[in-house]
DNA sequence: GATTGTGCCCTTTTT
DNA sequence: GGGCACAATC
């Protein structure tokens, strides 16, 4: 027998071998499970079996990037290359170009990422005069991607009481009817978003039995990893493709479902059952990544939460070292409290900067870290937050690109008509609108149509936009004849982007013209490495090619350069299936992590508890948690409290040292507080003119008592209130506004709002979730 | 129609 | 503290 088989233990030797039938493997932390998941490929082409025939769908492209890698280490490289893995967006994105017409779009469809979704939502809001504060655009998108994400069309929307009422209380009625307009508007740019990548192929797998039957019997396996982050459309599509054969695993572990925001359902996991009664369950429990004290402490985290399946995960490595706790003061004393352990640690054990990442609960915290490291000279990377695509002018540059390729994208239109300035205004534009709404018909279909007879625009702008119609036109004519890197940088080059940048000739401007230069860099890089899988020849790659999936690129997936020495920064979520010796675990403060937003439902705290639960597991060697009493959000001081996820941490495993002590006590003494009663940052007002009186001893030791100036009451007779404490009648203070009675509220849980008559300044509604008020005490 | 100014609201997490 | 949307002004 091969090697393949060598150094498993016996759980995953078996996860490896049953290569027939339905498996589930559900596989603890830090227990292998990449390991098994490659081996097991390895294994089944080594018996025979065609890689073309398996389908491994990964969370990310570059766990999929990995996986192969690995993969190819163990058998022929070439078989490795052939297996069908990536994440679901993008096989199946592959797969929707291949038969788009089936669906009434071309393959050359767009795919909308988040930023041109959330444009197209505001264009849709503005024509229908809807007002963009009671409808803020990402609240619609996400009840749009929950819908879509759940197989729900816009008239299933609309026809759903359950989801009509939700919106009527909400106070969202019209999201049904923006839904409708949002899809038919994503179906003439002929463009996609995220959600409807899976949500088309199930409608192709359901309305196309020819097409279901050629991938049920082109996929013969199939594997999924991460299965408890899949949601309900992912979720149906793999049981449609393996309806035939049955030849499924899935692999995930219910504590690590840390996605049920964006419709991930652990369901799923537990339907597996159900779908496929015999299955075959494995239970991965070993963990062979971390110490005992690291997997004792997530361990005791975990058991906190009352949704779970039952498992034992263990480790035999060494007892390993106590966890540290870092106390800071502010957040900046945070990062340099880390980066100072960092560099002590490095020193004091010969270890390199690539040993340790910093991970903390959402990008904005990632600020004081880069200021502390950057001081003392320590390289670092972040993962996440704003990536390389998302810059404006790379957007732009590929918008060219995109209504190259597909003229009816009318976001990338949207965005490049009149740049660099041509004389086409917003005026202009929405006239367009208007006319292909009226015509039914798409916005450049309406341009190529345009002649001097045209009574809609003065001659002047009929002159301006034909031009940019030949300029597109005469891009297009070349796509064929040449290569990605060269058409463009043609486009880039004739329009002209460049040129108007260095004119500009400002620091920004010469860092814009750098990012584009890096962008014509990545599509000279792809274009020369994409061979021909069989004859191993240079294909040619055109520039429809590269676009294909640039919009499921992510920084995550830009390759790391393996001898380069650095600190790793990223939010937990990134560090999904990551691991370093050593894990800094920043900002354990009450409403930052466990987020505000997560305290309503026991649901949402799990979700937070099991994200906390990913970040502990992360570490191979020695954890260090750490948390200030004080930062800065919204521009405002707020103080905040040690997070409850701390003390739910077996105390025996936390060594209190140097500033990590709680001044001497234990946490409970120091923390005497009702975890459900009145919980909250203390903010003072953007000119500190007061504080919370509530705890106001411990408020005052990182700032001097403020003055009021307020002439009715003093601050100190307003006293923080929670959300669920504001009552009409009441008399309240707003860090802006200044005092106020209450005369209205409504809402529930985070969305509960007050209507404030204010003193000065009118009456004002406020999202309470936001609104710090403070009640006058009487 | 473009550029600059001002106020407002905001911070989860991501394919 | 910052980004975005709308307003004012040239």
């Amino acid at each position: 027998m091969s090697g393949i088989l060598e150094h498993l233990n016996e759980p995953q030797r078996e996860a490896v071998t049953t290569i027939e039938g339905p498996v589930m493997v559900i596989a603890g932390a830090g227990s292998g499970k990449t390991r098994a998941l490659t081996h097991r490929i390895a294994y089944m082409i080594e018996q025979g079996i065609n890689p073309f025939s398996i389908m491994a769908l990964t969370f990310t492209n570059k766990a999929a990037k990995e996986m192969k890698e690995r993969i190819m280490q163990l058998v022929e490289p070439g078989a490795a290359r052939n297996v069908w893995m990536g994440t679901f967006h993008s096989i199946f994105a592959r797969i929707l170009r291949i038969e788009a017409a089936s669906l009434g779009y071309t393959s050359e469809f767009t795919i909308y990422d988040t930023d041109d979704s959330k444009t197209l939502i505001n264009t849709i809001l503005k024509e229908r005069e809807i007002d963009t504060k009671a409808y803020p655009a990402k609240y619609i998108l996400h009840r749009i991607s929950m819908a879509k994400s759940a197989l729900y069309t816009p008239e299933d929307y609309c026809d759903n009481a359950e989801i009509q009422e939700q919106d009527r209380r909400a106070n969202k009625p019209l999201i049904g009817e923006i839904f409708k307009t949002y899809n038919a508007r994503l179906k003439r740019a002929n463009a996609m978003d995220f959600d409807d990548i899976l949500f088309n192929t199930n409608v192709l797998l359901r309305d196309f039995p020819d097409i279901l039957y050629k991938y049920q019997c082109h996929f013969q396996y199939i594997l999924v990893d991460e299965y408890q982050d899949t949601n309900y459309a992912q979720y149906l599509i793999i049981k449609r493709i393996a309806a035939m054969h049955e030849n499924i695993c899935v692999v995930g572990d219910d504590a690590q479902s840390i996605y049920g925001f964006r419709g991930a359902n652990i369901q799923n996991i537990l339907n597996f059952k159900i779908d496929y009664p015999e299955q075959k369950l494995i239970r991965l429990e070993q963990n062979y990544r971390s110490t005992k004290t690291i997997v004792k402490a997530a361990n005791s985290v975990i058991a906190n939460n009352k949704d779970q399946i039952k498992k034992t995960v263990w480790s035999d490595k060494e007892e390993g070292e106590l966890i540290t706790l870092l106390r800071a003061t502010s957040d900046n004393e945070e990062g340099t409290l880390v980066a100072n352990s960092i560099f002590g640690y490095k020193m004091s054990r010969q270890l390199e900067y690539k040993d340790f990442a910093i991970l903390y609960r959402t990008n904005a915290q990632s600020r004081s870290f880069e200021q502390a490291l950057r001081k003392q000279d320590i390289p670092y990377k972040i993962y996440g937050g704003f990536s390389f695509y998302d810059r404006e002018e790379v957007k732009n540059v590929l918008s060219y690109f995109r209504v190259v390729i597909n003229p009816t994208d009318e976001q990338a239109l949207k965005r490049i008509i009149n740049y660099p300035a041509r004389g086409i205004g917003d005026t202009t534009w929405r006239k367009l609108q208007v006319i292909a709404d009226q015509r039914k018909c798409t916005i450049w279909a309406l341009l190529t149509s345009l002649n001097e007879q045209s009574s809609e625009f003065n001659m002047g702008t009929i002159n301006r936009l034909r031009d940019f119609v030949t300029l597109i036109q005469s891009f297009q004519t070349l796509i064929n004849k040449m290569n990605a890197f060269e058409l463009a940088k043609h486009i880039t080059d004739s329009v002209g982007i460049i040129k108007l940048l260095k004119e500009e000739d400002t620091i920004e401007s010469q860092n814009r013209i750098q990012n584009i230069e890096e962008l014509l860099n990545a599509i000279s890089e792809f274009s020369d490495k994409q061979v021909d899988e069989v004859t191993g020849e240079q294909i040619n790659i055109d520039l429809p090619k590269f676009m294909e999936d640039v919009a499921l690129i992510t920084d995550q997936d830009q390759k790391d350069d393996e001898n380069a020495d650095y600190v790793t920064l990223m939010t937990i979520h990134n560090a999904k299936g990551l691991e370093y010796p050593y894990i800094y675990i920043a900002g354990l403060e009450e409403n930052l992590f466990p987020g505000i937003q997560s305290l309503s439902t026991r649901e949402d705290l799990e979700e937070e508890r099991r994200l906390f639960y990913v970040a502990l597991t992360r570490a191979q060697t020695k954890l260090i948690l750490s948390y200030a009493e004080s930062r800065y959000r919204w521009g405002n001081i707020t103080l905040s409290e040690p997070s409850r996820f701390i003390e739910e941490i077996d105390p025996n495993l936390i060594e209190r040292t140097r500033k990590a002590s709680f001044r001497g006590t234990t946490i409970k003494e120091d923390r005497g507080y009702n975890p459900f009663s009145g919980r909250g940052a203390w903010t003072f007002s953007g000119d500190k003119r007061y504080e919370s009186s509530q705890r106001s001893q411990s408020a005052s030791r990182t700032q001097e008592a403020p003055k009021t100036s307020y002439p009715k009451a003093s601050a100190s007779d307003f006293v923080f209130a929670d959300a669920d404490e504001i009552q009409v009648g009441m008399r309240v203070l707003h860090q802006k506004f200044g005092q106020g009675t209450v005369v209205k509220v409504e809402g529930v849980g985070p969305n509960k709002k007050a209507s404030v008559d204010f003193d000065e300044g009118g009456n004002k509604m406020l999202m309470l979730k936001f609104a710090k008020l403070s009640i006058l005490k009487q």
